[in-house]
DNA sequence: CGCTTTTGACCGGCGC
DNA sequence: GCGCCGGTCAAAAGCG
C-alpha cells in the first residue's frame, strides 16, 4: 500500500516538475521520492488530523479532513494507470487534472512543514531547558565551591562548620531544577529510547573529606586541575599545613565517582589512556586492586583504582578521581560531566549521606551493599557510585552494542556523537584480537547508553537537584569536621570534576 | 630502545 | 609506640 502510494506521489512531483525528473535515472527518482516520503509517513501517522492539530491547519483540505486520502481516492491511481499503460499518453492526460492534485499536495506538504516546525520547536524548548538546567547547575556547584572555600577557612581557624549551606546552593538554580522535568514529562517524544528502569546511581558520601595534598602542587592545569598525586590518606596533616593553597587549588577532587557494572574483561576502555602503578590485595577481598593513571598528558593527576566485586567477581568496580588536565575525547567529556554532576550533588552535601548509606532523597536509586566492597580508605571520600549492575542494559554491555550503543547525552547537551571511531581507547586495537565477550567494553558506550537510555534518568536528576536547592539538607552532620573545601578555580567555566572518565562494565 | 607491567618496598594515616 | 592498611614509588622484567 505505501509502495503503492510513493509511487503514486513520485508521479505527482515528476508531473509538476516534468523536467527535473524526465529522463533520470532511478537514483533521481528515490531523490524525489524521499521528499515525498515523509510526507506519507506523517499521513499515516496523522490520519485524522483535523482533530488534534487543527489549530494549524485551519486551511480547507476539501471536505475529506486527509489529503492523502484524496489523492489516494481519485486522482493518483488514474495518474499510475496511464503511466503504466503508455508514457506519452499518460503525460498528456495527466496534465489536465495535475492542478488539483497539486494543490492538494501543496497543502499537505504545507501542513507537514508547519506541523515540522512546531515539532522543531517544541525540541527547541527541550533542548534549551536542558541547556539552562546545566548552565544554572554549574553555576550552583562554583557558588557551593565558594561557599565551602569559605568555611573551609572557618573550619581552619577552629570553627566547624557543615560542608555547604544550603542557601548558597539555593539561589540562582531554583528555578531550572524544575525546568528539567518539563521535558521529559511533557514530551513523550524525547524518551523513546528504550527504557531501563534498572538502572541505579547510588550516592554515597563517607565523611571525613579531605584536601588533596599539595605534595607536588604545580600549575599544570590552568583550568580546573591540581597536579598533585593522588594521595588521599595524608590529607588531613597537609590540610592543615598548606591550608592556603589547598583551598586555591584543590576544587573538587575530594569526590570519587566510582561506576559498577558486570564485566568480563579486566579492564573497561573509556576513551582515556591508562598506564598501571600499582596493585595491592585490599582487605576484605581476594581480587587485587589495580591502580591507574592517566597518561594521555604529561602530569595528568587523574588516578583510578579498578577491582573486582568481592561479593560477585563478574562486576568490575572502576572508581575515578581527579581532573584531567588535558582535552578529553568527546564521550569521555561527556561522561566525565554526567558522572561530575552527580558528583557536584554528592559535594553538595544535602545528597550524602553517613556511613555509606544510599541516599533517602534518591528514592529512585535503589541502594546497594557495594560499600563493603570499597576500599576502606575510600571512606574517607564522598563516592558517587554509578551501579550499572542491575537493570535490564547491564548484561547487554557485554555484547557488541545492538544498534547504536551510543545514546546523546542530553543532560549535557553534548551531541549524540558519542563513542565509536574517535573515542576508540588507544588500546582497543589490541583487544580488538581478543574474543569478544573478553575485550573491554567501552565504557563510554556503557554508561552513555545506561544513562541515556533510562528515561527516568532526567527527572531522578531533577529531583534529586530540587531535593538539594529545596530542602535543608538534613544529615550534614557526618561532615563537619573538615569542611570539604570545595572550591573552584579562578577562570575555571567547566563544571568542577570530580572524575574525568567513567567506566562501565 | 622505549614503554608498560609487575612487584616488593616505602610512606603516611589511623586505631588500639 | 606499634601494627595494619591503603596508596605510591621505583627497579626489574616483559613486550613490541
Amino acid at each position: 500500500m505505501e509502495k503503492q502510494l510513493r509511487r503514486e506521489l513520485r508521479f505527482l512531483h515528476s508531473g509538476d516538475f516534468p523536467t527535473q525528473d524526465s529522463g533520470e535515472p532511478d537514483g533521481a527518482l528515490d531523490d524525489s521520492g524521499d521528499h515525498v516520503k515523509p510526507l506519507i509517513k506523517e499521513m499515516d501517522f496523522f490520519p485524522n488530523h483535523n482533530q488534534s492539530h487543527d489549530c494549524h491547519q485551519g486551511r480547507k483540505i476539501d471536505n475529506n479532513n486527509n489529503p492523502l486520502s484524496s489523492l489516494l481516492d481519485s486522482d493518483v491511481n488514474i495518474g499510475l494507470n496511464l503511466l503504466s499503460s503508455s508514457s506519452g499518453v499518460s503525460r498528456i492526460a495527466n496534465e489536465e487534472k495535475p492542478k488539483a492534485e497539486t494543490s492538494h499536495v501543496k497543502i499537505a506538504l504545507e501542513r507537514l512543514n508547519e506541523e515540522n516546525r512546531r515539532l522543531r520547536c517544541t525540541l527547541g524548548q527541550i533542548t534549551k531547558s536542558y541547556k539552562e538546567l546545566q548552565v544554572q547547575l554549574f553555576m550552583a556547584v562554583q557558588k557551593l565551591a565558594l561557599g565551602n572555600q569559605t568555611e573551609k577557612k572557618d573550619a581552619v581557624n577552629g570553627t566547624s562548620s557543615p560542608i555547604m549551606s544550603v542557601p548558597q546552593f539555593m539561589d540562582p538554580p531554583s528555578s531550572a531544577a524544575l525546568d528539567v522535568n518539563e521535558p521529559s514529562a511533557s514530551d513523550d517524544r524525547t524518551q523513546d529510547l528504550s527504557a531501563s528502569p534498572g538502572k541505579n546511581m547510588e550516592v554515597v558520601s563517607k565523611e571525613g573529606e579531605h584536601q588533596i595534598p599539595g605534595k607536588h602542587a604545580s600549575v599544570e592545569d590552568g583550568s580546573d586541575q591540581t597536579s598533585q598525586s593522588w594521595r588521599p590518606t595524608k590529607c588531613p596533616k597537609l590540610d592543615h599545613s598548606n591550608k592556603e593553597e589547598q583551598v586555591s587549588e584543590v576544587p573538587f577532587r575530594k569526590a570519587r565517582v566510582s561506576i559498577r557494572a558486570r564485566s568480563e574483561a579486566p579492564l573497561i576502555s573509556d576513551g582515556c589512556q591508562w598506564r598501571k602503578y600499582g596493585q595491592k590485595m585490599a582487605k576484605g577481598n581476594p581480587c587485587p586492586r589495580a591502580y591507574y593513571r592517566c597518561t594521555m598528558a604529561v602530569g595528568c593527576p587523574v588516578r583510578k583504582q579498578v577491582q573486582r566485586c568481592a561479593e560477585d567477581k563478574s562486576i568490575l568496580i572502576t572508581t575515578y578521581e581527579g581532573n584531567h588536565n588535558h582535552p578529553l575525547p568527546p564521550a569521555a567529556t561527556a561522561l566525565a560531566n554526567t558522572t561530575s554532576a552527580a558528583a557536584a550533588m554528592l559535594l553538595s552535601g544535602s545528597t550524602t549521606s553517613k556511613d555509606g548509606l544510599s541516599l533517602p532523597s534518591f528514592g529512585y536509586f535503589p541502594s546497594l551493599p557495594y560499600a563493603s566492597t570499597m576500599a576502606p580508605s575510600a571512606a574517607s571520600f564522598p563516592i558517587v557510585t554509578l551501579d550499572l549492575t542491575q537493570g535490564p542494559n547491564a548484561f547487554p554491555f557485554l555484547r557488541p552494542p545492538p544498534s547504536a550503543a551510543t545514546f546523546p547525552l542530553p543532560v549535557h547537551g553534548y551531541p549524540p556523537i558519542l563513542g565509536h571511531s574517535m573515542l576508540a581507547p588507544p588500546k582497543l586495537s589490541a583487544v580488538s584480537a581478543m574474543p569478544l565477550w573478553q575485550r573491554p567494553v567501552s565504557m563510554v558506550e556503557t554508561v552513555t547508553a545506561a544513562i541515556a537510555s533510562d528515561p527516568n534518568f532526567t527527572t531522578a536528576l531533577a529531583a534529586a537537584i530540587s531535593t538539594m536547592i529545596g530542602a535543608p539538607k538534613s544529615n550534614n552532620g557526618g561532615n563537619n569536621n573538615s569542611s570539604n573545601g570545595v572550591a573552584t578555580l579562578p577562570g575555571s567555566p567547566q563544571l568542577p570534576q570530580s572524575c574525568t572518565t567513567f567506566s562501565a562494565n
